[in-house]
DNA sequence: ATATAATATTAGACTTGACTAATTATATTA
DNA sequence: TAATATAATTAGTCAAGTCTAATATTATAT
C-alpha cells in the first residue's frame, strides 16, 4: 500500500533504499552502478558496450545513464572513454552488492529456490529494500547459517515445509489429498467457499500451464481455478 | 544485477510479478488495485479524491489511471462517477493483498520490525515478488507461526540476535565490544582491514545521525565510517 | 432554484529511461 | 598511412507517471 510519491518522478525513489546522507538514487540507477561494478571484477575495461549486452539495452541509453551517473561523482568516465568507478561509487556499488548476496542466499539457501530464480528475485527486490530491513535480514540469513552449523531440527522442518507440493505442481489426470490452504485473507476464504478442505480429495482434470484455468473435480463437482489459487493449496498426491 | 528490460519500457514490468495470464501490470499499477480495494473495504464508496489522498499524489493522476484501469478491464468507472472494481479487478487486488499481507507479516513478526516500517517495506516489495518466491516465503511464514505456537527454542534464537546492537545504535560517547561483523563481500573486507575484529573495545566519539560519518576511536586510532558501515559491526555496549 | 463550494477532468508540460537513425571517434587492417 | 570496421555519441521519439492551471460537473446551502 502506501508508497509515496514525488513531483514529477514516477519512481519514489527518494522513499527507497537510500538511508545515508548519500547521494539518493533510482533503482535502475542502483542497477547501473551494481552491475558495472560486476563487470570490473571480470575485466579490468568496461566498455559502453559490456554495460549494454550486461543489462540488455542499447549502447545510446547507457551513455545516457553514465553522463548522469558521472554527474553525480560516481563514475570516472569520459566521452569514449572506458568506465571505471570514483572511491563513492564503488562504496554505493558495494552496499547494493552486499544486499544482493544475502538476498541471494535467502531465496536459495532458506526457501530451497533454484540458483538462477534466486538471483533474479534478489535483483529485483535489492534496491526497494530500506537500510534496517536489508540490516535484519542479512542478520537473518547468517542466524539461518550457524542454526545449519549447528544441526538444528527447525531447519529439516522447514526444508520439508518447501517441499511439499502444490495443486499447481500437479498434472492432468493426478489425484491428490488436500494437506492444507496458504494465506488469510479473501482468496483462502473464496477457496473454502469453494468446498476446499483439508482431507478432501481432488482430481487435476485438465491444466493447459500457460493457459491459466486448472479444471479439477472435487467430490464430483467440476472446478475451474487460477494457477494463482492453486498455488496457495497444498496437496499430498495420491497413488 | 540483471533485471531485463523491454523496448521502450522503463520499468521492466514484463519480468514482473504477474505470473498467470493475467493482465501484466505495472508496479504501479497494482498500486492503485490495491489501494482501492482497501479503501473499498474501510468505505463503501470511493471517489477520486480519496485515491489520490491515499497516495498522496494529485488528481489528475488518479483519473489517467483510472482510465488505463477501465480499458483493461479491472475498475468499474464512468467520469466523475464512483469507483468500483470488477470482478477480475477484485481477484487482482486479492493477490496482491495477499503478498503484502505475509510480506508485513515477515517483517514484523519475524524480523521483529516495527509495524509501521514492515508495512512500508511490505508495500514496496510486494509488487517484485515472482509467485514462486511469493508463495515460498508464505509457506515460511506460516512454518514460523506454527513453530512459536509450538514453543520451538529457535525462535528466541533468533529474537536474540535481531536485538543485538550495532554500532550505528550507539550515541556520541559511548563505548562497546565488537562482537561480529555482518557480511561477506568487500564492505566486510574494507572493515577487518581498518582494523574492526572481534573483541575489539570502540569509542564512538562524534555521531550526528544525519550527517553521515560517524567518528570513531579503536585502540587510539581515530576513524570515520559511514553508517552503512557501522551497521554491519554488531556491538555489546560496555559500562 | 440558483449561487457557491467541492470534485473531477482535460490540456499541456516535465522527468526518467528506453529506443532508432544518423553522425563522429577510435581501432584495425591492408 | 589510408580505408574500413567497430564503438560511442548526439538528436529526436515514445511511454509511463507525475504535475499545474484551466475548465467542467456535481453537491450543498441559502
Amino acid at each position: 500500500m502506501r508508497m509515496r510519491r514525488r513531483q514529477g518522478n514516477p519512481f519514489g525513489f527518494n522513499d527507497n533504499t537510500n538511508t545515508s546522507t548519500d547521494i539518493p538514487l533510482s533503482p535502475n540507477m542502483e542497477d547501473y552502478m551494481e552491475n558495472i561494478s560486476m563487470l570490473l571484477k571480470e575485466h579490468d575495461v568496461v566498455r559502453v558496450k559490456d554495460i549494454a549486452k550486461k543489462l540488455n539495452i542499447k549502447m545510446p541509453s547507457v551513455t545516457a545513464a553514465l553522463q548522469k551517473l558521472k554527474e553525480k561523482g560516481l563514475v570516472d568516465y569520459e566521452k569514449y572513454g572506458h568506465v571505471q568507478l570514483t572511491a563513492k561509487g564503488k562504496e554505493v556499488a558495494d552496499t547494493i552488492y552486499e544486499k544482493h548476496s544475502f538476498l541471494t542466499e535467502f531465496f536459495k539457501d532458506i526457501l530451497s529456490m533454484d540458483k538462477q530464480e534466486a538471483e533474479q528475485q534478489a535483483c529485483k527486490l535489492e534496491h526497494h529494500l530500506s537500510s534496517n530491513a536489508s540490516n535484519r535480514m542479512q542478520r537473518f540469513v547468517e542466524f539461518y547459517k550457524q542454526e545449519q552449523l549447528d544441526g538444528q531440527q527447525w531447519i529439516n522442518r522447514l526444508d520439508s515445509v518447501l517441499e511439499e507440493k502444490r495443486l499447481s505442481d500437479l498434472k492432468e489426470g493426478e489425484k491428490a489429498e488436500i494437506v492444507r490452504i496458504l494465506g488469510s485473507g479473501p482468496l483462502k476464504k473464496r477457496l473454502l467457499e469453494m468446498g476446499f478442505r483439508k482431507g478432501e480429495i481432488i482430481h487435476v482434470i485438465k491444466y493447459a500451464p500457460l493457459k491459466d484455468p486448472i479444471e479439477i473435480s472435487i467430490k464430483d463437482f467440476l472446478l475451474s481455478l487460477r494457477v494463482e489459487e492453486a498455488n496457495s493449496i497444498i496437496v499430498k498426491p495420491l497413488d
